[in-house]
DNA sequence: TGAATTTACTTTGCGTGCAAAATAATAGAA
DNA sequence: TTCTATTATTTTGCACGCAAAGTAAATTCA
């Protein structure tokens, strides 16, 4: 091959690229159940660490596209999760506050991550924590 | 915090997430140049490697969806990228082929993965290394 | 051989991710 | 104060990712 530094197999991006879609499709059958998409409950893990903040600030935490955040935020607000209300401080803000059943899910998630950790038994505790340390750096370094 | 295993800091997945968004948007600047989309950079890299293969290797190799690979096709179809055709001994499969211009992209696209790796500079070689090793124990374990 | 199954792919509908443009409200400058 | 710039968020249009349903051709099996 001319050009080896282009063969998939040399690829990180493409190993992250698979790496993701994989996780999030294994989360598929335990987000169902909550009736959340990924996305969707990476907003409600956001919240449940702190509740009451701006959008922008939920934007921070979890790095989803603004516009779609606010699709998202769309159709949790329909299923009576959560509820975007004007800042009366700042007219331009609003602040996402949860319902009463965005609360109460948070118990029903809580073995989720365990499930998921099931799902990749060759990665050692050791290497969980160094894929980690790894993907921060990336993260600091693209951001 | 009641559930800390529910932490935004705790989730591999979300920085998997995190760090596939950003690297795929890292690509967009030299990708535009080429008029080309990551997943149809994708499929391109796998055609450079091994040309003329069926739809069911395309998918295979890249990791794309099936549903979205014949959209991808048929617009790399358009830019005269590349055509799909039947095969003549089974009527169901088809097979992909690069056209002149697709083959000449390869060219372009050479420094491409330097560019990239020019992007994030605080992994070292190694690290580089061992994110692969590690992202490709998460990739088995999830296929 | 003919019906049921399987294989290879396409289509559809929905949920994002993204860039760019639009909107509305606050802050800042002349 | 009024005009401009900035901030916070929404909207729009396009490209996937995904599950599920659809289609057509080959294979299997009774």
């Amino acid at each position: 091959m001319k050009y080896p530094q282009l063969k998939l197999d040399n690829q990180i991006c493409h190993r992250l690229y698979m790496a993701s879609n994989s996780v999030v499709r294994a989360y598929r059958d335990a987000l169902n159940e909550l009736e959340l998409t990924y996305p969707q409950y990476v907003v409600m893990m956001a919240l449940w660490e702190e509740d009451e903040i701006s959008i922008a600030q939920l934007l921070e935490k979890t790095a989803i596209d603004g516009g779609a955040m606010t699709q998202i935020l769309k159709k949790m607000t329909d299923k009576s999760l959560l509820a975007v209300v004007k800042n009366e401080t700042d007219k331009r803000k609003r602040v996402v506050k949860l319902h009463k059943h965005g609360i109460q899910l948070q118990q029903q998630a809580a073995n989720i991550p365990e499930q998921i950790r099931c799902r990749f038994p060759s990665i050692t505790q050791q290497e969980a924590t160094q894929l980690i340390t790894l993907l921060d750096k990336l993260n600091t370094d693209l951001s």
